[in-house]
Parts: C-alpha cells; sequence; structure tokens
DNA sequence: GAAGTATTTTTGACTAATCAAAATGCTGGT
DNA sequence: ACCAGCATTTTGATTAGTCAAAAATACTTC
C-alpha cells in the first residue's frame, strides 16, 4: 500500500521536525507536529496513531513521535523528491528561489521515482538544492555537511554561506537582496547580545545588522572546514 | 473552491468521452463515464449529481451528461496541464512517447498553471502533444484540426499522419515500431470489408496490413488539407 | 505538594469519495 | 402491449481525513 499524500505530509514533518528540535531529545512533540502541518492537536494525535501501526512511526503518548528506520526512509525520499524538483524549477524552468517552495509542496507528492532522477540526473547529481538544504540520495541518505551558523563561526573570518534555513518568501527576498545567498563570501565583525544582533560585512564592503533569529537561518563554511571537505572529496 | 483533483478528473473524462461520442447526441451516458473512470456506475451518477450541483455538468437522469460552459473550461485547462506535460516530458525529459501517459496523468493535477505556461514558452507554444492530439490554448480553446482517419482518406495518395488516438503502451510501440508515428508519409494502398483490414504502405515501401479498428485510431492529413492549413498560417 | 496552566488525548460529528447490491426505469422484440 | 434484459439510480455502509470541544494528563510555580 503507497503511502497518501497525507501521509507523505506527516511523514516529512516528522522528519524535518526531529531535525530542528533545539534538545536532542529526538522525540517531536504533538503539538509541533500539528502546528507544522497546519492542523487541530487531535487531528495530529490520531493520525500518528495509524501511522503508528503501519510501523512508520515510533509513539510515546504525552511525549512525542519520531520516525522508525522505515519511516525516515520514506521521509527522506519525499524530502528528496522536493529538493530535486525545487533545483530544477530554478535551474531548468527559471523561477526565482524564493518562488519554488510552494509548487514543490505540491509535486513532491505526483513526480514518479524515475522522473526524479532523470532531474537529478540532467542537474548532475547536486548535493543541495537551492536554499543550500542537502538533498537525500536515491536510498534517502544525506553525506552530512559540517556547518555553523553566523552565531556560532569564528569572527573577522572569511567564511562563505552555504545555506539558509527558512522557506518564507521575504525571508529569502531580503538574504537575496544583501547578497546573502548561498555561495557568497562574508565575514562576521562583531556579535552584541544586547541588542541581539550581529553585524556583517558582505560583498563590496557592503554592512549589515541582522537579529540573531535570523542569523541563526544563515549557515556558513569556514575555510578549515572547506579545506576538510576539499579533502575528503579528494582522496575518495 | 478550487476542484480537487477527482472533479477533475470526472470533468476531463466527460469532456473527452463527448468527444469521443459517435452520435452527435453530445450527451455522455452513465455507464460510460463510470468505465473510463474505473468507477462504480452508482459512484458516477452520485458525483455527476453534485457537479451538476455546482454547475460544471448538465445532467439528464437517465440519459447522461455534458458539461457547461464553466466545465468546459475547467476541462480544457486540465487537459491542457496532461498534453504540455506529456510533451515536455518527451521533449526535454528524454520519455518515450508510450511512456508519458501514466506520469502526466498524476502531474495534470499538481502542477501549477504558471508552471505549464512555462513548460509551453519552453517548448515554443505547441499545437499538438506527443500523439497529435491538440494542446488547448489558456482560454481552453483548440483550434479545430480537419483530419480524416486511415478508413477515410482517398486511397494510392500521399498523406501525413498527424495523430493516433489511443494511450495504450503496446500500440504505441506497435504503430513507433512499424514507423507510424505523426509526421510520418504513408499511402493507404486498399480496404477490404471481408477481412476488416486496410494495407498500407509506408516508409522504404514497407507493406502492413492492420485491422479497422487499429486503423480508425490513425489519423491523417492529405495534401489537399495541409495545403489549405498553410493558407490559413500564412493569411494570418 | 497543591493549584493552575498548558499540552495532549478522547469523543462525537462531518465531508468527500467510494462500493455492493437492491430497486427502479427504459427499450426492443415478438 | 407486454415482458425480459440492460442501464441507471438508490440505499446503506465503509474509509480517510478532518474539526471543535470535553476530558485527561503533565508541567510549573508558589
Amino acid at each position: 500500500m503507497l503511502p497518501s499524500s497525507t501521509v507523505e505530509n506527516y511523514l516529512k514533518a516528522i522528519y524535518l521536525g526531529v531535525a530542528a528540535l533545539t534538545k536532542p531529545h529526538r522525540l517531536l512533540p504533538m503539538g509541533q507536529l500539528a502546528c507544522a502541518l497546519g492542523v487541530a492537536p487531535g487531528t495530529a494525535t490520531t493520525m500518528v496513531k495509524t501511522l503508528a501501526e503501519s510501523g512508520l512511526v515510533e509513539y510515546e503518548p504525552y511525549t512525542g513521535v519520531a520516525l522508525t528506520e522505515a519511516g525516515e526512509k520514506l521521509a527522506a525520499l519525499v524530502v528528496r523528491r522536493h529538493r530535486v524538483v525545487e533545483l530544477f524549477l530554478v535551474q531548468v524552468m527559471g523561477y526565482r528561489w524564493d518562488e519554488v517552495h510552494d509548487e514543490a509542496e505540491q509535486l513532491e507528492h505526483a513526480v514518479s521515482d524515475r522522473l526524479v532522477d532523470r532531474m537529478d540526473e540532467m542537474l548532475g547529481r547536486p548535493a543541495v538544492d537551492p536554499h543550500g538544504d542537502p538533498i537525500p540520495d536515491q536510498e534517502g541518505v544525506i553525506t552530512p555537511q559540517p556547518a555553523q551558523s553566523l552565531l556560532t563561526c569564528p569572527l573577522n573570518t572569511p567564511v562563505t554561506i552555504t545555506r539558509v534555513i527558512d522557506q518564507d518568501k521575504s525571508f529569502l527576498r531580503f538574504i537575496e537582496n544583501h547578497h546573502l545567498k548561498p555561495g557568497e563570501s562574508i565575514e562576521v565583525e562583531d556579535r552584541d547580545s544586547a541588542s541581539d544582533s550581529v553585524r556583517v560585512r558582505g560583498k563590496d564592503d557592503h554592512h549589515i545588522t541582522i537579529g540573531t533569529r535570523a542569523a541563526s537561518k544563515v549557515l556558513v563554511h569556514t575555510p578549515a572546514a572547506a579545506a576538510i571537505l576539499l579533502e575528503l572529496v579528494t582522496s575518495a
């Protein structure tokens, strides 16, 4: 029995929700899941219980939910479809990076594995989507990307932006307008906990100050990390 | 309220079913509709009644169903999505023409108008899909294609195949293997009602005899018709 | 540790879409 | 004109997914 798009959405939400969990507690609370899916809490509970029956999740009442191995693979493949489609829309169909999310949200449930693989091939088996989010391979495996956020990277050291973790259109526009898209090279000059902000020097000595909430969504590679990564690639 | 993919499927089936009706009675019987959708007859009746409530179809109990103007436009746009996607899969994604139907069947409910238009543009605003089926424009309008089948075209006169009306994989393979795809030039040499067959001379003087059932699904342009069509195009 | 708040689960009900099978209506042939 | 046979509609039931609101549980705070 192949999963309905509703089931796919639940699995994806759990997959992404657990990954985004601050505590490594690794059990996603029902409230958070319901919220992510835009559904009433009771609905999430009911659905999660049936998902548990089919062995896709492990459910601990009053505590939360996590994916089983089977559920995780399924979820990763949904995420893979989503991200390959996003990149395809940008690279081949000429979409802007802030426009692809909704379209991909629909397509991820409609494209066949075959079509996704064709897109993937056409794009040269990319590792990340337009936001820098990693694309799981055909087995659902992600090669881990060591990354720090603007809150943790070293000060006054050139770093390369690799990922922007947010799908909100206006945030993505903001990022783009200030040349903070993945690939750009910048330096963090200062962090000020009092003003809850981070000062960044970007392209052409353009300075910009952003809040820590926003800063935490911008991930970077340090030159050192980049070197290690390169090492890995060349030795493989 | 935007139509569910079930509603879209009903509208499409009525649209295509009415068009394929032999009698110009133009009212599609419930049985035929149910069969086209692979659904029990009672299910079709129920659904059609609710479609009638929302003004998308006209329903005559015990007689059949037809689309209203609103329903027809919606249906045409679904068909447009389907056919643009089919052509896109063949031209851009490298699919074979006998492989596209099922994929398009899914995608037609997931692609946005925006994406379809982007594909359409990329393909150069084509008039027909890989099977020669006409593609409705953004308004749902089809420019009528004058065409005859292998059963009605003149004998021993070169004609060009323009359309193959069947989605069955094995039939399409057969057509392809015998060089009877849209674009090929052939002549009908003989029709024999006793053996219920048609003899065709194709490429490289390759002869082939096919049944009338199959022959009726292969549409052609006569040179005269092609000339008239050219006239229309150049004068426009 | 008791009280109040927040989260989670239960309950009862609803909608869309479907089926099988019984009931109904239509039509053609003698 | 009648009846047999076929197509169509009704009926009653089912499944997936959802909500609102009531009940239960867990967490916090004093």
